[in-house]
DNA sequence: ACAGCTTTTGGTAACGATAACATAAAGATT
DNA sequence: AATCTTTATGTTATCGTTACCAAAAGCTGT
């Protein structure tokens, strides 16, 4: 089986050298109309197609950016890498998707992976990473983008948001209406940084109201499910009967403990609020509508997108770009 | 500022020749445990990292597979998508993912874009493609897995199941259930081929029972919603509040109809039946539990990322692996 | 000590593209 | 007509790695 054809075997087809195909197979390179459709015409004949590998490896830019998230299956990673990977693809250049499954150790291998394909930016879910990760990024000298979280000694470039601030925010609606026994329910490890992040949101934000934070409902290591939040609501049902509010790690664990509640007969949001996190459309949909947090994961993506396509003012110092979340009141908190 | 440094550099640390150095990076090469030793010093001082660009120049091999699903955001092609990137990841290979918006002219420029990176093998999704695509893919010479179908002309090896066939079942247990006045609803454009096949599958089922197949809800292009399935459920229960049935062309969209249902006070499946397709998470966990269809995501993934790494065996005539969907009975149709 | 092994090491030439330079042909300017 | 531009084309060297071959070094047994 003989070999895919080259630009050598074009330029022979064509009566040319192989300069004259490099430079037909672009848009501006000065080449008679008349070389060019030959080109063109053999290239089509022989099944001709671009390697990028050699390209690559002569311009030594290869047009990857690496991206990593916790999980392909959520639809607030995967809206993220949508906008990011639209954006980008616009401009020539190709997403290398890697997912961590929430674990440092797996993240640090997969950007060693990654790294060797010689990525020009990274992009990466979080702002825990481990100490060989930290430096193998360091060492990249390309841009680094951290999403989703604020960490405090960022690598590069952040594109994110508090996520204990926006605990504050719920715990501050659901105080305002008068609901001060309030479970958490989320993991019990923090391998979900920003879940972990969350639940200390949660709790200072108790702290400084005086509440007891004493409702914690932990579901083993993330992602948490919706089967997951169905089981604590059924827990906290039991236990702790007298809870008037339950905020979730994420909408999805909102959503089954709202299904918790229907089989249960406890009405929401009389006898019990839910929050969640994340306003993915299920929030939107479910009977009663979720109160959650759109966290707008396809901004994050575009922004940083953005970064990546400035790539001229990625020498100045590091950019913190916040995306401000929002409050989204849905019928699963009591209204005024 | 200077380039990332290469073998060169690091056979110049460490004292010997770039072969030496080339031959330390792997794990057969007969160097001396000395020679390792010093190599892997210098590396580690000098921060180098592999070029994978060169390697795979030099070798012909990408280590690449190119995968394309319709869009990142849905948990079945999430599931199958990790799936393959899980067993192809275990033996080096890396996914190169490109989503298509369910649109074959997108898929056509993606595959193109993905074709020039030298991918090893191609795992589409659907088995619909323009013909400029089929011909750029028959003369790649690679391996092409189409997944999720069961196309009558494969490009290559198949893994998937019949659309249409999923409804005859469905069909069949609804009619065993009494209902005869059953609805459809899905996409009103072919994009979605699968949905599209569904339908058809539905149209047939019902024909061949002398059942009219006149309730049929289209919502649009793809994806087709929960939002959407809310829609079309509150039209149905209003333009023909005498269905007693609903098949779904998803569970999201089914989700949504039984949110309608709820919201306006229908009694599921008493008033009215839905049944979904994809047997997502949700349909285990909403009010009641969603008579589905489970495709097996993850199976379907698996089964291409074997036929890969079979690569020897590819010289064989194509393979078609049927992976045979299972009906899931849920608490949203009626009990026998 | 020496032939006959095996193991380890190094030099050279690719892989397929393109930047940089050099040259030839055509067109514009004086 | 002679010179200066501009445009079109070709030649050479290179990106960082590895296959291939050849040579050197380390062993064994006589």
């Amino acid at each position: 089986m003989p070999r895919p054809p080259t630009m050598k075997d074009v330029a022979r087809a064509a009566g040319v050298s192989v300069m004259t195909v490099s430079r037909a197979m672009k848009d501006g390179g000065s080449v008679s109309a008349e070389a060019r459709a030959r080109v063109g015409a053999a290239a089509r004949d022989l099944g001709y197609v671009f390697d990028a590998t050699a390209a690559n490896l002569r311009l030594q830019r290869t047009g990857f950016i690496a991206v990593t998230v916790p999980t392909l299956n959520n639809a607030n990673f995967a809206d993220m890498v949508g906008a990011l990977s639209r954006a980008l693809g616009a401009e020539g250049l190709q997403v290398l998707l890697g997912a961590t499954g929430y674990d440092v150790a797996q993240e640090e291998r997969l950007v060693g992976q990654l790294l060797r394909r010689r990525p020009e930016a990274v992009v990466l879910t979080g702002g825990s990473h481990t100490a060989h990760c930290r430096d193998m990024l360091a060492k990249a000298a390309i841009p680094v983008i951290e999403t989703w979280d604020l960490p405090d000694e960022p690598l590069g470039h952040v594109v994110g948001f508090s996520n204990a601030a926006t605990m504050e925010m719920m715990v501050q609606h659901l105080t305002s209406r008068g609901l001060h026994r309030i479970a958490f329910v989320g993991g019990d490890t923090n391998q979900d940084t920003r879940g972990a992040d969350r639940k200390r949101g949660f709790l200072a934000a108790m702290a400084r109201r005086g509440l007891a934070a004493d409702r914690l409902i932990g579901m083993g290591a993330p992602p948490i499910s919706m089967r997951q939040g169905a089981d604590a609501m059924a827990r906290l049902l039991v236990e702790m009967p007298d809870t008037q509010a339950v905020i979730c790690v994420s909408d999805l664990s909102a959503f089954g403990a709202l299904s918790a509640c229907a089989r249960a007969g406890v009405r929401v949001p009389d006898d019990m609020a839910v929050a969640g996190f994340g306003a993915y459309e299920i929030a939107s949909v479910c009977v009663p509508t979720l109160t959650t947090i759109d966290p707008f994961p396809s901004a994050i993506g575009a922004a940083a997108a953005r970064l990546i396509l400035a790539r001229d003012t990625m020498d100045q110092p590091f950019q913190r770009i916040e995306v401000t979340p929002r409050l989204v009141i849905g019928g699963s908190t009591p209204a005024r």
